[in-house]
DNA sequence: AGGCCACGAGTGTATATACATCCATCCCTT
DNA sequence: AAGGGATGGATGTATATACACTCGTGGCCT
């Protein structure tokens, strides 16, 4: 009895996984996050290492802990995802006053890149946002933005 | 004059990423995913892993493309993903009719641990939503529908 | 001042993600 | 029937993600 899904038991997975906000939240990035890295190609940065760069132009010198809480990601994602930026050159990884934090810092060349970058990250923006209706758009945003804090709150590493 | 971000490059920086659909939803995405896999630990199945375990089971012996374009993924990151639950015997990858294309097949194993974390599942779900407007969170679903096959059509892999 | 705990960061490991590329198979057109 | 393009899948490589754990530092409390 156990190893047979009845035409209930499909109806019910089938309903919570069209009304899943985790499956879906993770389907629509993938899907977003490819069209914005094909058309930042150009600029040689991918959508999540410009959101990155860009966080921490906003925050003036944040440390790893800092900024990961900004973006809701792990500390030690976010440690790793710093290598290839680092690598490249486009940012700095300074010891800060207390000696156990790290101060983050985009140098010139990141600012360059940056910039080359805005362009075309603004223009995937507009292109996917054209036909959606500006009042849509930022329920959308306010309702992403509820989710998350909402989530980081109700987790257990809140 | 390059190196510098002028006061108006900070603000149109600012603006670009609070409203970018991108950023925001992997934001999201991230909160969201690790609000269900820790509500869906004790179940031992995560939550990407649960959609795609019941993805197999809905779509009846799919192929991997065929259950990769409906979860918007690329083959190739499904055909990874698949190794897990292969590796635990939830799902069974066969050899289909035409040689070229492998079936997935849910095996009892795996149609166990799918009925035993469903409550754990719609839990995250009903704790997330629960000061949700129901309205709004239809919209928001219907939003995320819409900006995964917009993103998908505008894509050159399309 | 000394000791304990909290905090910030890094590492080991496992999964997730995608592009480019390669191989096999299949289908269609001539 | 043969050839050529299209399709399905796997692999190499690089990035992204997080948990558990470890290490060093810093703040606080007595």
């Amino acid at each position: 009895m156990k190893e047979k899904l009845s035409r209930k038991d499909l109806q019910q997975l089938a309903e919570t996984r069209a009304t899943c906000l985790c499956h879906n939240l993770r389907r629509s990035s993938r899907a977003v996050t490819r069209l914005y890295d094909e058309a930042m190609a150009p600029a040689g940065l991918p959508a999540n290492q410009m959101a990155i760069l860009v966080g921490i132009a906003l925050l003036d010198q944040p440390t790893i802990s800092a900024l990961a809480r900004e973006m809701a990601m792990d500390p030690s994602t976010l440690s790793r995802n710093l290598r290839p930026l680092e690598q490249e050159g486009l940012l700095q990884i300074k010891t800060g006053i207390k000696q156990r934090e790290k101060r983050l810092v985009v140098t010139a060349k990141g600012i360059r890149r940056i910039k080359r970058a805005l362009p075309f990250w603004a223009k995937a923006q507009a292109k996917l946002t054209k036909r959606m209706q500006p009042d849509l758009q930022e329920e959308v945003l306010a309702a992403l933005a509820d989710l998350t804090s909402d989530a980081q709150t109700m987790a257990k590493r809140a």
